[in-house]
DNA sequence: CTAGTCACG
DNA sequence: ACGTACGTGACTAGG
C-alpha cells in the first residue's frame, strides 16, 4: 500500500482528497501526491450544485448507478469503499477531459488541487481559543440580557419571548407600533433595518436591537465555541472547497469566517482567538481586492489610474463623481462613495442604494448615473456580462473559473434580474477567490522553503491569518506580504496590509 | 424542516 | 411594472 501511494509513476485519484490527506496528516504521514480529486473536479465543472456525492458523479459522467444492494456475504462498508474507489478511478479521466475542453485545466490543476493540502494542514493546525475568557464573557452578557428582558417586559406590559420574531411583532401590534414592512410570509418584519427606523421614536426598538446583538454573541460565539475546543486547546473547524458557487471557501463546524469584528462587544469575542505562548498572530489582508479586480477586468481608465496612483479610492470617487471639494464635504461624500463602490460590484440599483444611503430614489438614480459617467468602463462591463451569460450560459473569472446561470433567460423578471446580478458579481468575487487561493499556495510553499514554523491557520476571503513564533515574525511577515502581493499580476497593484498581535483583534 | 434573523467578506 | 446588492453559516422559534 505504501509502495503504491508513493509511486510517482502511478496516477492516483481520490474522492474528497482533503479527508484522505487530512487523515494521513493527523497520523504524521506525508500527504499522498494525488493527480485528481473527482469531487473538486466536478465542483470546478459546475460550482452551482449543492453537493457532489459519488452517486451523482457515476450517473452524470459514467451513466451508471451505484449498486442498489450489497452482494450476499460481503461486508457493506467494504463493498461501498471498493465501489467508491472503482467509480472514482473510472470517472477521473472523464472529468479531466471535460475540464480540458472547457479550458479549465489550469484553474483545476494549478489552483484547486494544490489548495487541498493547504486546507488539510490548516484544519489540522486549528486555532487556539481562550475558552475561559469566552465563558466569563457569556456569563456577563447573560446578566445584561436579563436586565434588558425586565425593561422590555415592563414596556410591553407583559412577558414574551424576545427571541421570537413572531412574538416581537405581536408586541409591536399591541403597542400600536407600525413597522410598515412585512416578511415574505406576511409577518410583521422586525429586522435590524426596521428596528433602527423605529428606534427614532420608540425606546423598545433600541432595546430589542441591543438584546439581539448580545444574544447573538452569547449563543453563536461565547457559549458555542468553548464546547468545540479540543484537548490541544484549539478549534479544528472545516474549510469547504466545494460549496460556494463563486469559488470562495466556506467555513463550518464552527464557522470561523464570521467571527465578530464590527461592534465593540463583538470585538471581545475576536480577542479570545490567541496564539500559543511564544507565538503571535499575523493577519494579512488585501486592500480593496474586489475593487482592484473590477478596475482590471473592466479596464476602466479612471479607476485603474486611481489605483496605480495609490489614491484612496473612495475619496477619489467622492471627488470625481460627487464633486467633493473641501474636507468637510469630502467626509460625507466619501461615506456615500464607499457604499456605491461596494454596491456596484453587486449590481445595486437606485432603490437599494437609496435605502442604504438614506437618500431619495431620484437622488440615488443620479448618483449611479454620475458614477457610470465617470467610470465608463464599469458601465460597459455591467451591460456586457449579462449578455455574455445569456449567450454562453456562464461567465468566468480571470483564471477560468466558471459559474452557470440556467435561469438568466427566465420569463419571470425577478428570477432573470437576480441571475443578471449574480453574473455581474461572479467574475469579481470569483477572481478574488482565485487570487487568494494562489496566494495561499505560494505563501505555504515559501514558508516551507524557508523552514519556518509559521503556520497558516485561517482564510477569510481577503485575509490570511497565521500563527508565528516570535523570532520568525519579521521574516514571515515579509514573505506573506510578498507572496500575497505577487499572487497575480494585474493592471493595478495588489496591496496587502500586515498586522501582528497577541490576539486576532490586535493583529488587525 | 423552514423562516427569520444576523455574524462575516 | 415587475423587485430591488453578491457570497456564506448558525441559532432560535415554531410547525
Ligand atoms: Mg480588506
Amino acid at each position: 500500500m505504501g509502495d503504491i501511494l508513493t509511486n510517482k509513476f502511478l496516477q492516483k485519484a481520490a474522492f474528497d482528497a482533503k479527508s484522505v490527506n487530512g487523515a494521513l496528516l493527523k497520523l504524521g504521514i506525508r500527504p499522498v501526491d494525488l493527480t485528481d480529486d473527482v469531487m473538486v473536479a466536478a465542483y470546478i465543472l459546475d460550482p452551482g450544485r449543492t453537493n457532489y456525492p459519488i452517486d451523482f458523479l457515476a450517473q452524470a459522467y459514467l451513466d451508471t448507478d451505484i449498486a442498489r444492494s450489497i452482494p450476499d456475504g460481503i461486508d457493506e462498508a467494504a463493498f461501498r469503499t471498493a465501489e467508491l474507489a472503482d467509480i472514482t478511478a473510472r470517472v477521473a479521466p472523464v472529468l479531466r477531459e471535460k475540464l480540458r475542453s472547457n479550458d479549465q485545466e489550469r484553474v483545476y490543476a494549478e489552483i484547486e488541487l494544490p489548495t487541498i493540502d493547504v486546507l488539510a494542514e490548516m484544519e489540522l493546525v486549528g486555532m487556539k481559543v481562550d475558552g475561559d475568557a469566552l465563558i466569563r464573557f457569556a456569563a456577563d452578557i447573560k446578566q445584561q440580557l436579563e436586565a434588558l428582558s425586565d425593561r422590555l417586559f415592563a414596556i410591553a406590559g407583559r412577558e414574551f419571548n424576545i427571541g421570537s420574531p413572531k412574538q416581537v411583532g405581536e408586541v409591536f401590534a399591541e403597542l400600536n407600533i407600525e413597522t410598515g414592512k412585512k416578511t415574505a410570509t406576511g409577518q410583521i418584519s422586525t429586522s435590524h433595518d426596521v428596528l433602527v427606523e423605529l428606534a427614532q421614536t420608540y425606546e423598545i426598538a433600541q432595546l430589542i436591537i441591543d438584546y439581539r446583538e448580545m444574544d447573538k454573541l452569547r449563543a453563536t460565539y461565547a457559549e458555542a465555541l468553548p464546547k468545540l475546543i479540543r484537548d490541544d486547546g484549539r478549534i479544528h473547524g472545516c474549510l469547504n472547497q466545494t460549496v460556494a458557487a463563486t469559488g470562495r471557501l466556506s467555513s463550518t463546524d464552527p464557522n470561523l469566517q464570521n467571527i465578530p469584528v464590527r461592534t465593540t462587544l463583538g470585538q471581545e469575542i475576536r480577542r479570545s482567538f490567541i496564539p500559543e505562548k511564544g507565538n503571535k498572530l499575523i493577519s494579512a489582508d488585501y486592500s480593496q481586492l474586489e475593487l482592484r479586480i473590477l478596475a482590471h477586468i473592466t479596464q476602466d481608465a479612471v479607476m485603474t489610474n486611481a489605483f496605480r496612483d495609490g489614491e484612496d479610492i473612495h475619496a477619489n470617487t467622492a471627488r470625481l463623481v460627487f464633486g467633493a471639494t473641501d474636507e468637510k464635504d469630502l467626509k460625507e461624500k466619501r461615506r456615500l462613495a464607499k457604499i456605491v463602490n461596494f454596491g456596484i460590484a453587486y449590481a445595486v440599483e437606485a432603490f437599494g442604494l437609496s435605502t442604504r444611503v438614506g437618500i431619495s430614489r431620484a437622488e440615488a438614480r443620479k448618483v449611479i448615473d454620475d458614477y457610470f459617467a465617470t467610470y465608463k468602463g464599469i458601465r460597459k462591463y455591467m451591460d456586457d456580462i449579462p449578455q455574455q451569460a445569456k449567450r454562453d450560459g456562464f461567465v468566468k473569472s480571470l483564471f477560468g473559473r466558471r459559474r452557470y446561470f440556467p435561469s438568466i433567460n427566465d420569463r419571470n423578471f425577478t428570477v432573470r434580474a437576480r441571475q443578471e446580478r449574480e453574473a455581474i458579481n461572479m467574475p469579481i468575487q470569483g477572481t478574488a477567490s482565485d487570487i487568494v487561493k494562489i496566494a495561499m499556495i505560494n505563501v505555504d510553499k515559501a514558508l516551507r522553503n524557508e523552514k519556518l514554523e509559521t503556520k497558516m491557520i485561517m482564510q477569510v476571503h481577503d485575509e490570511l491569518l497565521f500563527e508565528a513564533p516570535v523570532n520568525e515574525i519579521e521574516q514571515a511577515s515579509a514573505i506573506i506580504k510578498r507572496e500575497m502581493e505577487t499572487a497575480a499580476k494585474l493592471d493595478v497593484p495588489l496591496i496587502v496590509e500586515v498586522g501582528v498581535g497577541d490576539n486576532w483583534m490586535d493583529a488587525k
